[in-house]
DNA sequence: CGATCGTTTGACAAGGGTCAAAATGCGTGG
DNA sequence: CCACGCATTTTGACCCTTGTCAAACGATCG
């Protein structure tokens, strides 16, 4: 419950060492570029759809999500992006993007360091793989929740996926969590209603499997929540 | 409705010029690679989900597509590979694939060539990083339509994302292409059963916008359907 | 000419959406 | 500290889209 008071790029090198080893230098360079961070309020769009990507940047706090909009005035969230998370990878000389990503909460975000461009196993250039891999991982397994699994298992299983990227970047602890959507905001990820979003809430509490109010999620058995939707965490390295 | 007859590598070309401009040398490490093909029958697993990816692969000719399995049996197809597409792009070393990929007809395929590493700016380079941008593009689509859209608007918004990048490959008319997915596998596309993809064909039929059948889809009024669903392709530069 | 796979159809069930209103929580100003 | 207004959560009743089950039909291939 009680987190340490984290440095500004905390969540970051817990992440991307997580994912790959990193020299002195690298840590150099992720320093360098947290100390040119920026900080956002909530709710404003870092990338919109249909605009020139700037460039690769790295959230280093808050939370912020890609959306898409579809004509009939419904919305989609395509995912979150979390701590040491990186907002527009794809992004390439002249893309466009294809989500809208926006602050959720206040934001703090960095150009994303460059790895050293001669060494094409270097620490950084490694964790971007990862994380660019990752990435699309969250991706597909959205595709399979929506397309696959009932409303309660959405829920479940998006949850543990949750969880499973905040511990990765350090800000989780093994049953706890804060999370900072409306219920709005869920269905928009799940693809339901937010009425039915707070049925499956409901029902969740009642079976004891997990505990969700007050922005914050406890997860009351891990193991067994996992078997209950076959959730296999996304693997990060062979 | 005349399909000229195609060199092996036809589409691979067609698409990647379409993606950025190539140079004879581009040209060159492209037939190079072509040579090395390797021809796969239908129903064949590519990739494996948890296996380690063996490297970058050029589809050339045939269709393919990436499935994830959900232990009740169910399986979601997260998106299809069509000709002059990559496989495994997000493949790193120690990167494990997330999705099967399996050949739906006979395939044909080779090691993806690999641009001048001593510049960023070469075509191929650029049409990869294209390639990336759009396959993460169609993703993202793939996961507003599954959460936000009715069946019969999955249906069709589908159908005419896989008829632009047909079109994108130079293997498509105007507004006929070829189609060769049983119904149930269009549902496991679409996260519907087969009965309802079925359905939802008749529909479409009797609507007069789209006729699909034998394997076949035939756009009879593409402007109109497009209109229908609010259907905006996916942009490839700015 | 079966056998097998895919398509088509019908009757019925159920999961999730819709609408509407009440209850709760929370920030702001008095 | 209370009162108000607004956003969010919660609940109930009802309906519609989609799933389920089952069977008939059609095509393709030894």
């Amino acid at each position: 419950m009680i987190m340490p008071a984290q440095q500004p790029d905390g969540s970051v090198l817990t992440r991307l060492t997580a994912l790959a080893p990193l020299t002195a230098d690298d840590k150099g360079r992720i320093n360098d570029a947290v100390a040119a961070r920026t900080v956002v309020p909530p709710r404003r769009d870092l990338v919109s759809e249909g605009e020139r990507i700037t460039g690769v940047r790295l959230l280093i706090d808050g939370w912020a999500f890609r959306t898409q909009m579809v004509q009939n005035g419904y919305r989609q969230i395509i995912g979150l992006v979390l701590p040491g998370e990186l907002i527009g990878m794809c992004a390439r000389r002249n893309a466009v993007g294809v989500t809208t990503t926006t602050t959720l909460t206040e934001v703090v975000t960095c150009p994303a360091p460059m790895p050293d461009s001669t060494d094409e196993h270097s620490g950084l250039f490694q964790a971007y793989a990862m994380s660019a891999a990752l990435e699309e991982a969250y991706l597909c397994r959205q595709i399979t929740r929506l397309g696959r699994m009932s409303a309660s298992e959405r829920l479940t299983d998006w949850l543990l996926e949750v969880h499973d990227r905040l511990l990765l970047a350090g800000i989780a602890s093994h049953d706890e969590f804060e999370l900072p959507l409306t219920q709005e905001m869920i269905a928009d990820v799940l693809g339901l209603t937010s009425v039915h979003v707070n049925r499956m809430i409901k029902l969740l509490r009642k079976s004891g499997l997990v505990t969700l109010g007050a922005k914050r999620v406890k997860i009351q058995d891990r193991k067994l929540t996992e078997r209950v939707v076959c959730y296999s965490p996304v693997k990060v390295v062979a």
